[in-house]
DNA sequence: GAGAGAAAACAGGATTCCCCCGATGGACAC
DNA sequence: GTGTCCATCGGGGGAATCCTGTTTTCTCTC
């Protein structure tokens, strides 16, 4: 993503979109950013569903985005916005160290990765890094990526991170009912939120449940709550 | 802790501490906080262990600080203030719905108790009163501790409300039952591996969930994980 | 632009499991 | 010996499960 250089025929402030889930963290994500002249946060976003019609609406160039959100996570955020929104790039912020998380968007194609526990100094250095067309990962992971590659390249990763990949082979209404599900829903709970019929919901989890090789719901809830997708 | 008026002699100005392992949310705590006149952040620091040195140097009024951070987390630094610094009042500002959290640190005597994903207006209100010498619990942790007293005053808890009074209250055989079943086994499985009848099991299920006051087997498994009773 | 493929939605139907209640017998209490 | 708790089992209605289908709508592909 170029810098846009339309709309006002000279240099535009960089349209900057805020999702996370605690209201301290946006405020702190603003102050980092409001002093800098050349951004301009458009809005600000609770959760991943709030987040996808202001994307649409308000047409931001750059998304800053955390990963553990209630209702649409981060990780399915992010796809959906490579998917349907091209031109806007998407900033990781997030505490998760977690390295299926991080290799798991790079691979959907998120621009930056920056952790909650580091300076905020790197934030503005990261938006503008992406605004050119560039990406941003925060040393620890770049040094997490690389290891990885690294991996790969000793021959050592073949068919790596499994479970990862079969976590990313769910589909997207999947991806929606596997949080749902392994927090303990029951079918006609899961049915009601999502508006669709019980007998669709048990499709959905019955394809989960291949996919992912296991026979329980607990198994289920064991690796939601190992992959952050749901408290404990 | 009653207003200090000593020192500069007029009204002092709040003394605050900050402790929490994300800066970001620092930031946003000092970006609520810095534009109010009568309060004065004295330090910031990332954990508990970090924090104790400064509280002893700085002699803050009032400590606002995280749960979950690494070293030295809430829960110790909280009960290590009460102990050591009585002078100085600590508000919980965390993520953390957990009841457990609420009541043990109500216990431990904190002043404060806000979460994370609601406003942040709130922060400002929590301050002076803790200032004034009362305390500000935000509505959902007040309603957690109004449900308790609730509770023990229809006699429900002689001593608990607590999760673990609730386990040490399982039978000898529903303690066996109780990590098998959080683990996943049907209860056909647990009936052969106990060699009685999946009826039998059925009714220790029944009595377990009743005892623990959840509703599904998920929670159970929560439950197990957060008590070490089951790996993840 | 025809065809292949995946995704999402739903239905049928046999089977099994779950929820809630009731019941029995044993142990220990006092 | 009457109470209380524990462990054991059963019944019945309703829900979930496991498959196997069908339909529609996309998106690639060639």
């Amino acid at each position: 993503m170029k810098r846009k250089k339309t709309e006002t025929g000279a240099d535009a402030k960089t349209k900057i979109l805020l999702v996370d889930d605690h209201f301290v963290v946006l405020e702190g994500i603003k102050k980092a950013l409001e002093k800098e002249e050349d951004f301009k946060i458009v809005g600000t976003a609770t959760d991943g569903r709030k987040a996808m019609p202001m994307i649409k609406s308000l047409e931001p160039d750059i998304v800053i985005m955390d990963i553990s959100m209630p209702d649409f996570n981060g990780m399915e955020a992010a796809a959906e916005i490579r998917k349907s929104h091209k031109e806007t790039a998407v900033i990781v912020f997030t505490m998760h160290r977690d390295k299926e998380y991080i290799l798991s968007l790079f691979r959907t194609g998120v621009s930056g990765y920056l952790f909650k526990d580091e300076s905020l100094d790197d934030l503005p250095i990261a938006v503008r890094a992406v605004r050119e067309g560039g990406t941003y990962y925060s040393r620890s992971a770049q040094q997490i990526l690389r290891e990885h590659v690294q991996a790969l390249e000793r021959g050592e990763g073949g068919k790596a991170g499994d479970m990862q990949g079969r976590l990313d082979r769910l589909s997207l209404r999947e991806k929606e009912v596997f949080p749902l599900l392994a927090d303990g829903l029951s079918t006609k709970e899961i049915a009601d939120r999502l508006c669709i019929s019980p007998k669709t919901v048990e499709t959905h989890k019955y394809n989960i449940m291949e996919k992912l090789e296991v026979h329980s719901v607990t198994q289920l809830t064991k690796l939601a709550i190992k992959k952050n997708l749901i408290q404990i």
